[in-house]
DNA sequence: GCGAAGATACCGACCAGCCGGTATGTTTCG
DNA sequence: CGAAACATACCGGCTGGTCGGTATCTTCGC
């Protein structure tokens, strides 16, 4: 059986690589790509190490979900917290967290959408937390100009996943003021 | 055996079937559930009756793309041909389009972009057809406002392809004299 | 401290089912 | 007839998933 599993035990580690690489492959290896025995590759484990944590594939594109959304979720808070302006902070969060300027690491939505791709249940879970968000949000950021500002930035970071590497036909850090803009009262 | 192939031979007729219910599948079923199997019953024919007209599943995936994009690149230019007003006139067409407001039919981007999450060869064909249409309309089109207002257009029918039946957070009419407004000259 | 004892983490082989694709038959049209 | 338009049967490969086993961690009596 060729020892090989006297590699120390570390549960949490590499159960969040699993979740990373799981990420990865999805966002720029595509969805179809997206095997069991793929992820357990790239994470240094085999299928039936990678079905002790996550039971099913299943189980783990939801926990991908979950813990994306979650960081989404966070990062908006956060946003939020440090915009002293009241009208649209929540879409100025909204647009910063897409846009990434001045932001660390890939857009938490790319991994998102495409997951919801994969299965109309996630979908219902996207939709349960925006709509969540925007009620939570309705008296700041109810206006029309501020909807159409957060779909811009839908089509933006669509770009980004449809285009990962290729370069925006405008200026992005233009397109970021230009949008936070459209977020200030007239 | 038991002679099922006794209807009438429309080879037309059942290969724009197999075309359509693909794209069906392909929208409100998932990428993951788009098997040949799956079009062949949608269609009411075998797989071998599929696999006759396309030769691959990957022929079926490119005709499907490809006839969305030949219909929505005609209906943009129908929509122009419409429109007095130089500037911005791409972009209104293109949010024409995507909107679907006094539009029938269901929106081509729904499919093809899906398409574009399977194969990445389709992705670029995406992006030659875009970048070419704007290199085309760069006199009148290449204006950020207009970019943005584009990049709205992207985000609303994202927002149909993953809620195909709930209804939109604010009225579409509204939202697209909304964005129509904004692409006018000031 | 230490060592037994169980729980946890992980491996490797295996399986049933579905996938895309092929080869070949049968029916209908021109 | 002959060719096109299908249906049927079947195959190899890969998929997600199971199972039994082993190595490491943790707990706890002493």
């Amino acid at each position: 059986m060729s020892l090989a599993n006297q590699r120390k035990k570390e549960p949490d580690v590499v159960r969040q690589k699993l979740l990373d690489c799981a990420a990865q492959i999805l966002v720029d290896r595509g969805l179809a790509n997206l095997t069991v025995q793929a992820v357990a590759d790239a994470a240094g484990v085999t299928k039936g190490g990678l079905l002790h944590h996550f039971a099913s594939k299943q189980k783990l594109t939801e926990a991908l979900f979950a813990e994306k959304l979650r960081s989404l979720d966070a990062e908006i808070d956060a946003s939020m917290a440090a915009d002293p302006v009241a009208y649209g902070r929540f879409t100025r969060a909204y647009v910063r967290s897409t846009l990434r300027v001045g932001q660390t690491g890939p857009c938490p939505c790319a991994a998102l959408s495409v997951s919801t791709l994969v299965d109309p249940a996630l979908r219902q879970a996207w939709r349960d937390w925006y709509s969540a968000r925007l009620q939570r949000h309705r008296d700041t950021d109810g206006a029309p100009e501020l909807q159409l500002v957060r779909y811009a930035a839908d089509g933006v970071w669509l770009e980004d996943l449809m285009a990962p590497d290729s370069e925006p036909p405008i200026d992005r850090q233009a397109l970021f003021s230009q949008m936070i803009d459209l977020t200030r009262k007239r």
